[in-house]
DNA sequence: AAATATTATTCGATATTATCGAATAAAGAA
DNA sequence: TTCTTTATTCGATAATATCGAATAATATTT
């Protein structure tokens, strides 16, 4: 399993999660130093990324992501170009319930926000497009956790982990699986502040192709709790809104 | 210049080039095909990449380009607009010439502005941010009319007109051909009191892709004429600042 | 249901080449 | 200028990517 890795390609990819991750271009000596690697080695890999534009470099010799991945990632998000097609159903669900509204993408292993909503409510923590989001703390993570196996989550837990955002946060691997049993037998899922303290959300599935979920309608906002009247109405918009879309 | 690339990552890069043209998930016979790598190793550069979502595999066993791609792009695309890259360029520039800055996005038909950053100086007409231009009285317009064919330029001129603002605006599209053959020579475009009375300006490119200028980085401001020393200066650090750019 | 064809994955010997530290070049600061 | 920092190049060596062939897993046909 480990060695069937190509390591240059296995490094040349730790690089751009430097790079994503520091959101600044950084210097050949930085990233080295992140790395791991000797500057030669880190030499050598970003120049032949450079040379098909997925790495640049700047003027002062710092590197960054490159215009390819731009390319790349365009080409991604129109295979799922279904956001047109639900986008009008944001809204309305945005309008209906005030809160911030995001529909999310589940590729097996990664939540990533691929539309957004903002609502008429005063804060709005709602994930940025292309931003992938916690397992373990959002609806949208227990929903489409719930469609997996036992093992699969276990895996997925283990290897991503589930650190504490709040008080409120399952990072009990048992605590999780019965959680989602609980949201296998409501059809959606809820977050009461697990990942911000206050905010609170559900989710629903909204395209079910052979019983595999692609993609999560969900809402974030201030509620009083999961049990209070309007959050309680707003998950049944939710659920109208997703059954619209199919 | 060729022995300093390193193999693997290039093919892996060459890999992801195949599948984002041919825009559908592709089996790993085909990718081995089309790459004219055996198929071992093609698999095992698809494995490597997949640890990172840079690709995935579908039920069937294709491949396909991975969610990660989004992610990246995504972090690419915000670092192109306003805050990140382009601000502190303008803001340089700006405190340099002490013109008012802007840079303009171009969709083959309108030129917008997207940031801008007003000057020390006194009269500042520099445009709003989502302002739309005129294409033939502005230095920005006629810039990325330039990139244009003459036939695409004088569909947009008819389209558009060509008010005469100040006695120095170009009204005759041929006199306009004439002055975009300059640009093109020159490499970036001057405007000389054809949109205000007095005000003069430069644009350079910024962004070429595939030859395409994507956006163009300008000022504007009170000089005594196109040919004086501090307008040729402020020429000479935009054209720096937007190499700085790239 | 069995047989066949097609495609994905694994394996192991080999030579290629990625790697590393050190040297050099280039750019910035003092 | 000189000194410092950072990027780039170089070359010997060990490591490992590569390749063809074998095997496993699907899909298709009979």
């Amino acid at each position: 399993m480990e060695n069937k890795i190509i390591l240059s390609v296995d490094k040349s990819m730790q690089l751009l999660d430097i790079l994503l991750k520091s959101r600044h271009p950084m210097s050949l000596k930085m990233l080295a130093e992140r790395s791991g690697y000797p500057k030669s080695t880190v030499h050598g890999l970003l120049f032949t990324m450079m040379q098909h534009d997925v790495v640049r470099q700047y003027a002062d010799g710092r590197y960054g992501l490159g215009i390819r991945l731009y390319e790349y990632g365009t080409a991604v998000s129109e295979s799922w170009d279904i956001s047109a097609l639900v986008h009008p159903s944001l809204e309305k669900l945005s309008e209906m319930t005030g809160a911030g509204t995001f529909i999310t993408f589940f590729d097996g292993k990664n939540v990533i926000s691929f539309d957004r909503c903002v609502g008429t409510g005063g804060l709005q923590v709602i994930p940025e497009v292309g931003m992938r989001m916690a397992l373990h703390a959002t609806a949208q993570g227990k929903l489409f956790l719930s469609t997996l196996s036992r093992s699969q989550v276990l895996h997925l837990l283990r290897e991503f982990g589930m650190p504490a955002f709040t008080p409120h946060t399952i990072t009990d691997p048992e605590q999780m699986l019965a959680e989602l049993d609980a949201v296998r037998v409501r059809g959606y899922a809820i977050e009461h502040g697990e990942y911000r303290r206050g905010l609170m959300g559900a989710a629903a599935p909204i395209h079910e192709i052979d019983g595999k979920i692609q993609y999560a309608l969900g809402f974030v906002g201030l509620f009083r709790s999961v049990t209070s009247d309007d959050f309680l109405s707003a998950v049944e918009k939710m659920l109208t809104v997703a059954k619209e879309i199919l």
